[in-house]
RNA sequence: GCUGCUGUGGCUCAAAGGUAGAGCACGUCACUCGUAAUGACGGGGUUGUGAGUUCGAUUCUCACCAGCAGCUCCA
């Protein structure tokens, strides 16, 4: 007999080489339906695992993390089944569950469409109610290998290769369809009760854009239909506040063919929150010490070959000139200001007083990224960035960092996006030296810096290894569009390296010449990744004071034209963006118009606040708000401004 | 850059191998109106660009450009 440990702590005997599931079914029935896999001493296995020792027993459903990756990872399965049914000569390459749902990839010749994963999902339904049991059995690597090359699946093939040579392998069974795997899965087929494909789309093998491009299909599962259709509805709910839909009906910006991939215009609503922004981040930063700067768009390739850029980040640079010619004059444009504010240090010599040096610039940098890269506002070609460099003596880098970081925070904080965004440590890969300019030793200290001193301000962090810049490791800061997908807002980088390539100096105070540490860092990111992330997090409707318009006054009649007049020149005196709608239309059309532009404010004037000296106020989310006094209303809003209310 | 999809007036969408239509928007006129669309009339498109097939293409084919989703890459 062994001795298993429930999660409430009571302990159960049981016999050695029970299975899991029979343990769950003796804890109760409805359990024993719902549960999908089980943690055993800290690790998760399938409800078919048997118990050969005194463990921890905790029983994952759906509603855990585990349980939903057993599920969808299943899903997968069964995903890849229906495939190899319909198509026998469709190669099947990897499977797993993901965040929100799974995917598996194939090589087939059979191009995969919409009407394609309608066929898989019948077929998948077939599988699912011939409620297949999952069976795992384990094989030696010569065994496995053996399997796979007589079912012809060379992707498989090269997984195992892969593996050290006394590996055991684990497969699982359903039906006639076996695959490489090592779980955990729930029991049967059966289980996969609600499940939908989403989309198709290619993806490199391994995820090197060197290899041969598959294709994906994703889907999602849930154990309840109405939590699919949750689901399905949420994502479609997401999509409406696409910022790349809606910020073009808004008309903060849009695109013009002959202009080019990734140079968006921005409209004068967009440009007009950009400047709101600028002006509060360079606000800001001169109060915190930081001196503004404004350096050139370009440069001869001279200084990018000094600063590493030429052999580390050519490819993403606009260069302009004959290389080829010999004495030909090279320039390129910025991809980033780290050089430019370097010469700002050089101009004279440097007296550790004068340290730490906080330069800020709102600065414009191109990147030639790749044409299938550019999304909306969020990757664009050109952007501005609210760039900055902290030049410093090293004993200053924990407490320069810890205020970037809180800089940074603040400015989410304002924006309303704290909550959205996580911290991603970006380290080098030691195994692509190539990236990367320094020596291991210079890397190790400049992370294991960082990491001290991410631990000591207490960071909640990922590691991201290999998403170092090419001189520094970065701190992250992360947030998900719509789609769901991932992009830097701001980042705060340590670099040890590129002032000495610089030969930037200052004079210490015992007199000795002294090489200074820099942070790169953003305070609010690139404006328009930031506007195009409001846009979405408020489906438009951005926070007041951020609002092009605050204000619409509307007459009802042209016998308060007058009034209403006056009451938008006293808002505009007061600093107020208004604007009156004296057009001859009905009131409800005027307040339709008004809200379709997330107008925070709507001053209806009629005959009876004409009279009364008032304005019948409107909120665009709260509806009518009833008439109060121009002083009521005009503190209501000044408030809501200066607090910078979300 | 790669895979797939898409491209018709400012926007949303119809139609069709024989040179295109609706709604919204826009303009004019009438209506002076109480919290999300008043009515009438009018202007506006060589169907993304270029080439090919065809008696004839906007519709079929190819290339390019742009947009979308994903991959890869990145702020």
């Amino acid at each position: 007999m062994i001795k298993i440990t429930l999660k409430d702590g009571s302990v159960k005997e049981i016999e050695k080489g029970t299975q899991a599931i029979e343990v769950v079914k003796s804890i109760s029935e409805g359990l024993a339906r719902a549960a999908l896999a089980v943690d055993l001493n800290g690790k998760t296995y399938g409800l078919d695992k048997t118990i050969d020792e005194d463990s921890s027993f905790t029983v994952y459903t759906f509603d855990d993390q585990e349980g939903r990756d057993a599920l969808r990872h299943t899903a997968s399965h069964v995903l890849a089944q229906a495939v190899k049914r319909l198509f026998p000569n469709a190669k099947l390459a990897i499977g797993p569950a993901i965040k929100d749902g799974f995917y598996y990839d194939f090589d087939s010749e059979e191009s995969f469409t919409p009407e394609t994963l309608v066929k898989i999902e019948d077929e998948m339904r077939k599988i699912v109610k011939e409620n297949l049991r999952l069976e795992r059995f384990p094989l030696t690597r010569e065994e496995a290998l053996k399997l796979m090359e007589e079912k012809d699946e060379p992707y498989k093939v090269e997984l195992i290769r892969d593996l050290p040579e006394d590996e055991v392998l684990s497969f699982y069974k359903q039906g006639e369809f076996i695959d490489l795997c090592a779980g955990p899965h729930a029991l049967s087929t059966g289980k996969v009760k609600a499940f939908k494909l989403t989309s198709c789309t290619g993806a490199y093998w391994r995820g090197d854009s060197k290899n041969k491009m598959l294709q994906r299909i994703y889907g999602t599962a849930f154990t309840k239909k109405s939590d699919l259709d949750e689901y399905l509805a949420a994502v479609e709910d997401a999509k409406k506040r696409d910022h790349n839909k809606i910020g073009r009906e808004m008309e903060f910006f849009t695109t013009v063919d002959v202009i080019g991939q990734g140079l968006p215009i921005l409209l004068p609503k967009g440009a007009r929150v950009i400047q709101l922004l600028q002006r509060f981040v360079e606000d800001t930063e001169q109060r915190l010490g930081y001196q503004l700067t404004k350096t050139p768009l370009m440069a001869k390739s001279d200084l990018y070959k000094l600063s590493g850029h030429w052999d580390h980040y050519k490819e993403g640079m606009f260069v302009m000139g004959d290389e080829s010619k010999p004495n030909a004059e090279v320039f390129a444009l910025r991809p980033m200001t780290c050089p430019f504010q370097y010469h700002v240090f050089l101009n004279r010599m440097r007296s550790y007083r004068d340290l730490p040096m906080r330069l800020a610039e709102t600065s414009t940098l191109f990147r030639n990224e790749d044409s299938g890269e550019m999304h909306g506002l969020i990757r664009v070609r050109q952007f501005t960035i609210s760039e900055g460099h902290i030049i410093m003596r090293p004993e200053q880098l924990e407490e320069e960092f810890k205020g970037s970081l809180e800089l940074a925070r603040y400015m989410l904080e304002t924006l309303g996006l704290d909550d959205d965004v996580s911290y991603r440590f970006s380290q080098w890969d030691p195994n692509d030296k190539e990236k990367y300019i320094g020596t291991p030793e210079q890397w190790d200290e400049a992370q294991s810096v960082m990491e001290k001193i991410l631990d000591h301000l207490q960071v909640p962090y990922t590691v991201g290894v290999g998403e170092a810049a090419f001189y520094g490791p970065k701190l992250d800061i992360q947030i998900r569009n719509v789609h769901g997908k991932e992009d830097t807002l701001i980042t705060i980088q340590i670099d040890q390296m590129l002032a000495e390539k610089f030969g930037m100096e200052y004079i210490d105070v015992d007199g000795s010449r002294r090489t200074p540490y820099i942070i790169h860092r953003t305070s609010i990111g690139c404006y328009e990744r930031t506007l195009a992330l409001l846009i979405e997090k408020y489906a438009g409707a951005l926070p007041c004071w951020l609002m092009p318009t605050q204000v619409v006054v509307m007459p009802i009649t042209d016998r308060t034209a007058d009034y209403a007049k006056s009451i938008a020149k006293n808002l505009e005196q007061a600093g107020i963006r208004v604007e009156t709608d004296l057009r001859n239309e009905k009131i409800g059309y005027k307040i339709r118009e008004a809200q379709l532009e997330k107008i925070p404010y709507m001053l209806i004037i009629g005959d009876k606040e004409a009279e009364a000296e008032v304005v019948a106020v409107r909120s665009r989310s709260e509806g009518d708000l009833g008439t109060m006094k121009y002083d009521e209303f005009l503190g209501k809003i000044t408030f809501e401004i200066a607090t910078m209310a979300k």
